[in-house]
DNA sequence: TTGAAAGCGGTACCAA
DNA sequence: TTGGTACCGCTTTCAA
């Protein structure tokens, strides 16, 4: 049926071993050898068994990677980042390795579930992306499945979330408290002073850190933060528009809003415009990430500027242990924010 | 090392082919050795070895989809769609499917590659997404691949493309041509006549097919289409944005812009915003996908609703074999679906 | 209903 | 530099 590698080692006239070599190309095989090997396969059209491999070699080329919406362009721009830089170490036509996008949908269980899965596939590397669940029991079952995961051989990188500790884990984070902090000081350089927050989903590392910041500003400034102006939803359009009607109805008065992410933002603008206002001259917003397509329609967001996918295709660089230079606190970026490794140092590579 | 099924075979004190059988529940076991086989796989914390699974047997429980653009909303809502349906047959809790995201980013070579490596990995099915690359030698060597997927029994589905003839292939396809000439005809209807078109990257299948749906309700209105109205660009943002600045410095007495998608309409909002101009009072903007976001953004977009979410649910589920029976709205045809997205009513293949 | 054992297609160690 | 060959961990007849 299927060509198998004995096929070609046949057709070639050598052993299936030296086929093995050729193709994997870590080993010294004659150049002659490999012509003809080489030769045997294109003619014979033969495609390397994955399952096979993996099994004999005990890892496969599966690269996991857990984002919370893959509908959320964000996301997107984290998984072509990570994809673009999982190459294998090989350099072959054929040694590539294969991004695996696993949707959570923020559900704890379903992170588990993916975790198991791709354990399962005795993946390379597992890549956990967004901000992670702050509910005690689960960080400790996510845990508890990287520990496994690691001691399995397989590399796990967190980013944007914070690190977990005996995980032998890459943890890539965010400054999301600075971030939110700048984001508002902004907003309280040009004037103003009734400020919506529009944040995330409750019990989100992402969530709490940048309220936290917002606060901070607030704070700094001497400004009192009005009961009543910090509304919580999901990290979706949706949630922004409802979260902004519901400040709106709250204090119709306030001249500014913060979203807890660009989505978000994307939705507060909807509710805002709805209500006849205009933006930025009645209501300014400011959403976090750094998506290219909310620019305009989130003008105070160049304030903030993160390079994520860069971020995330270095941490998965570290992920494959070919980074070049520790990553120390801050080149990964030139922008005005900073994103620093958690432990500044690259582990586990 | 690991845990092996043998090792929970021991501790149940059965056989392996026992443990295989109460994990694949395909095999009828005593009420009392299953228990005692389950017992002893939540002990040792078993976790089934993917690919010595999938080498066995034959098939592996990974599901491939291609997308062009994972950056885009629109794929990732027909990913998840896909991946939220292909639960397997078993219904066990480890008996799940691995959906892989492949981002293709419209490049030919990768689309062949990523094709290359599901095939590697005996994906149970294959799911591509989105319009095809119109040049004929891709198109040959797509067409072959997917056969010997098929060969491989690999189940193969289209989503948005053309059928390939021998492929033994599910094909859902979209009525590109007739959601472009509505668009057109809505925009006509509210009295236009200039109106300037932002197509996608030539030599895509529905680049074309909404392209014609527009000079069919432009001629059918007998309104001559305007040289140097149509500038075509990849399906993202930044070109939406650039060809709208292009139109706009060609012809500024426009009062209409179609986009071949929302992702684009986007980008052409903000070239007009920045240009001055308000929607819809100045022009009228319209796009094409459904994507949730750009209900504001696009007014007119509410007048073509493809639901493409549940289309690409649905030819999961037909991928799978698990299809009942026909839905309103959408028609099998000899293994081919078509979705009328405005009407809501089936057009024949 | 359960067990024994022969593969599935590669990989990598040991020799030659 | 190349060949021989034990596995890798699971599935699936074939018998019992």
């Amino acid at each position: 049926m299927t060509v198998t590698l004995a096929d070609v080692a046949a057709r070639a006239q050598v052993s299936p071993a030296t086929v093995s070599r050729v193709l994997n190309g870590n080993y010294p095989v004659a150049a002659a050898t490999r012509e003809r090997v080489l030769k045997a396969v294109d003619e014979l059209d033969y495609v390397l068994n994955g399952p096979a491999s993996a099994l004999a070699a005990a890892t496969s080329d599966l690269v996991g990677v857990l984002v919370n919406d893959i509908a959320d362009p964000f996301f997107g721009i984290m998984a072509s980042a990570v994809q673009s830089e999982i190459v294998g170490p090989g350099g072959r036509a054929g040694g590539e390795r294969l991004a695996v996008v696993c949707n959570t949908g923020g559900s704890p269980e379903r992170e588990l579930t993916y975790l198991t899965l791709l354990q399962r596939q005795r993946a390379a590397a597992v890549v956990l992306t967004g901000g992670a669940i702050e509910d005690a029991a689960h960080v400790a079952a996510v845990a508890s499945k990287l520990r496994r995961l690691a001691e399995a051989g397989t590399r796990v990188v967190l980013c944007g979330r914070p690190p977990v500790p005996d995980a032998g884990a890459v943890a890539l984070t965010f400054d999301n408290r600075g971030g939110g902090r700048e984001l508002t000081e902004h907003l309280l350089g040009l004037g103003h002073r009734r400020i919506g927050y529009v944040a995330g989903p409750e019990e989100r590392t992402t969530t709490r850190d940048r309220l936290e910041g917002h606060r901070e500003a607030l704070a700094a400034a001497g400004v009192e933060e009005s009961p009543g102006l910090v509304v919580h939803g999901s990290y979706d359009r949706a949630a922004g528009y409802a979260a902004t009607r519901e400040l709106l109805g709250r204090d119709s008065s306030l001249t500014a809003v913060v979203a807890a992410n660009d989505t978000v933002a994307l939705g507060a603008c909807a509710a805002l415009r709805e209500a006849g206002l205009r933006i930025p001259e009645d209501v300014s917003v400011a959403g976090f990430d750094d998506l290219p397509f909310s620019v305009d329609a989130v003008p105070a967001l160049t304030t903030v500027r993160l390079p994520l996918a860069e971020a995330a295709a270095r941490a998965g660089r570290i992920a494959m242990g070919r980074e070049a230079a520790p990553v120390g606190g801050v080149d990964v970026v030139g922008g005005e924010l900073m994103v620093r490794g958690s432990t500044g140092v690259p582990r586990g590579v």
